[in-house]
RNA sequence: GCGCGGAUGCCCGAGCGGCCUAAGGGAGCGGCCUGCAAAGCCGUGAUUCGCGGGUUCAAAUCCCGCUCCGCGCU
C-alpha cells in the first residue's frame, strides 16, 4: 500500500531513531532524513548520538555530517540540502522519513517553510540600533502581522524581520503564516511522549555513557575555531570550557546534564504545541508496531496540500 | 567551655533602622519564535528574613537569651 511520508519527533535521548530504523528496516524502500541541527557537523558523533555505522549500512541517511564544524550552516541551507534528498529519494520511488529533535527543521520540512534570503548590508546597519524597542516600533510600522507575532524584547527575532522586509521589499509576514499556524501536511507525525522522570534518567545516563566512549576525545580532535552554531552544542560546549580550564570536569558534565534536560524540556514544549502530532509512549514495549498502526491508519487519509485547496473555486 | 563569624525563597546571594509586602543569579514551571534553533527571548517565587523576647513612631537591619553551622582557642 502506499504510505504518506513519516515524521518521527520528540525530545533528546527519547528513541527516535532506533524507532526509525526499525521501521525503515521492516519496510524497506524507506530513506532516513536527519532534523538535527547538530548532527549535521562532521566529526560530531558521540556528543550528538549520531545513528552507528551500522544503522547507516543498513538504511540511507540523508543530512548527516554534511557541513564542517568550523563552517556556518541554517536553517536556509538545511532546507536546500533536503530538497535536494527528497528529490533522490522521490527519484528511486522511495520514501522519505524524517527524524529528528530539531523543531524548527522539523517544521522546515512538514510545512515546507520558505526561508527568506539575507541581507547582510540592511541588518549591519539595523544592528547600530541598540534600543529593541525602538526596533520593535519600527516593525509595527513596517510590518505588524510580524510585529504581532513576536516579542518585543527578542532582539534577534525582531532584527531578523526587520531585516527582511527592508531588505526584501516585503514583509516578512508575507513570507510564511508563521510557526503558529499547523495547516495540512502530507506528513504524519509521530512523537515520542515519555514522563518527566524517565526523560531525566536516560538523559544522565546517556551522558555518562557518552563520556566513557571518548566524548572528551572526540572534542579534542574537533577543527579550532567552531563555527557559531557548533560551538553551543549540547555537552560539547562544557567540555571545551572544562579544556580552556574554567571548569572542572564534574562542573562540566553537571551543566551539561542540566542544559540537556532544559532543552529536552523546551522540545517538548515545541512539539506539544503542534496539534497534529500522534502521541505514543517511548516505553511502550510495542512501539514499533504502535507506530506502524498510526502510520498505516493515517494513510489511508488523503491530505490535499496547502496550495490546492482552492482548486474548485474557479468554475 | 571560651572567642570570632554566620543563619534571608528549592539553591547561591544582596540588604546592615524607614525608599523592603526584601536586589540579582541559578534551578523549576509556563510562554514566544521561518537564516546562530542543542540557539535566542519573555513571564513566574519569600506579607517574610533560624527561634523567643526587648528597644523604637518604625527592625531582615539595634539589644538580650536560645538553637544550629563554620573557624580559632583551652
Amino acid at each position: 500500500m502506499t504510505r504518506r511520508p513519516l515524521a518521527i519527533v520528540g525530545p533528546t535521548a527519547t528513541g527516535k531513531s532506533a524507532l526509525a530504523t526499525a521501521l525503515a528496516q521492516r519496510h524497506g524502500g524507506v530513506e532516513i532524513i536527519s532534523a538535527d541541527a547538530m548532527a549535521v557537523y562532521r566529526g560530531m558523533d558521540i556528543g550528538t548520538a549520531k545513528p552507528t555505522a551500522g544503522d547507516r549500512a543498513s538504511v540511507r541517511h540523508h543530512l548527516l555530517d554534511v557541513a564542517d564544524p568550523a563552517e556556518e550552516f541554517g536553517v536556509a541551507r538545511y532546507r536546500q540540502l533536503v530538497d535536494e534528498a527528497l528529490g533522490s529519494i522521490d527519484a528511486a520511488h522511495r520514501l522519505p522519513l524524517l527524524v529528528g529533535g530539531t523543531g524548527l527543521y522539523v517544521r522546515a520540512v512538514v510545512d515546507d517553510l520558505r526561508v527568506p534570503g539575507r541581507y547582510p548590508k540592511v541588518a549591519a546597519d539595523l544592528a547600530g540600533e541598540p534600543d529593541t524597542a525602538k526596533l520593535h516600533d519600527r516593525l509595527r510600522r513596517l510590518d505588524p502581522a510580524a510585529a504581532v507575532r513576536m516579542e518585543p524584547g527578542n532582539r534577534r527575532r525582531v532584527l531578523r524581520a526587520l531585516e527582511v522586509t527592508i531588505g526584501s521589499g516585503r514583509p516578512f509576514s508575507s513570507f510564511g503564516p508563521g510557526l503558529a499556524h499547523y495547516g495540512p501536511t502530507r506528513y504524519v507525525q509521530i512523537g515520542l511522549e515519555i514522563d518527566r522522570g524517565s526523560l531525566d534518567a536516560r538523559i544522565e545516563e546517556r551522558y555518562d555513557d557518552q563520556i566513557r566512549r571518548g566524548f572528551l576525545a572526540e572534542v579534542l580532535a574537533l577543527p579550532q575555531p567552531l563555527s557559531q552554531t557548533a560551538g553551543q552544542a549540547l555537552g560539547y560546549r562544557e567540555l571545551l570550557a572544562h579544556l580552556r580550564g574554567e571548569r572542572s570536569l564534574d562542573e562540566a558534565i553537571d551543566e551539561a546534564k542540566t542544559r540537556t534536560r532544559r532543552f529536552a524540556r523546551r522540545q517538548q514544549r515545541w512539539f506539544r504545541r503542534d496539534p497534529r502530532i500522534h502521541w505514543i509512549d517511548a516505553g511502550a514495549p510495542d512501539l514499533v508496531d504502535r507506530a506502524e498502526r498510526i502510520w498505516e491508519a493515517e494513510s489511508e487519509i488523503e491530505v490535499l496540500a496547502e496550495g490546492s485547496k482552492c482548486d474548485t473555486g474557479g468554475a
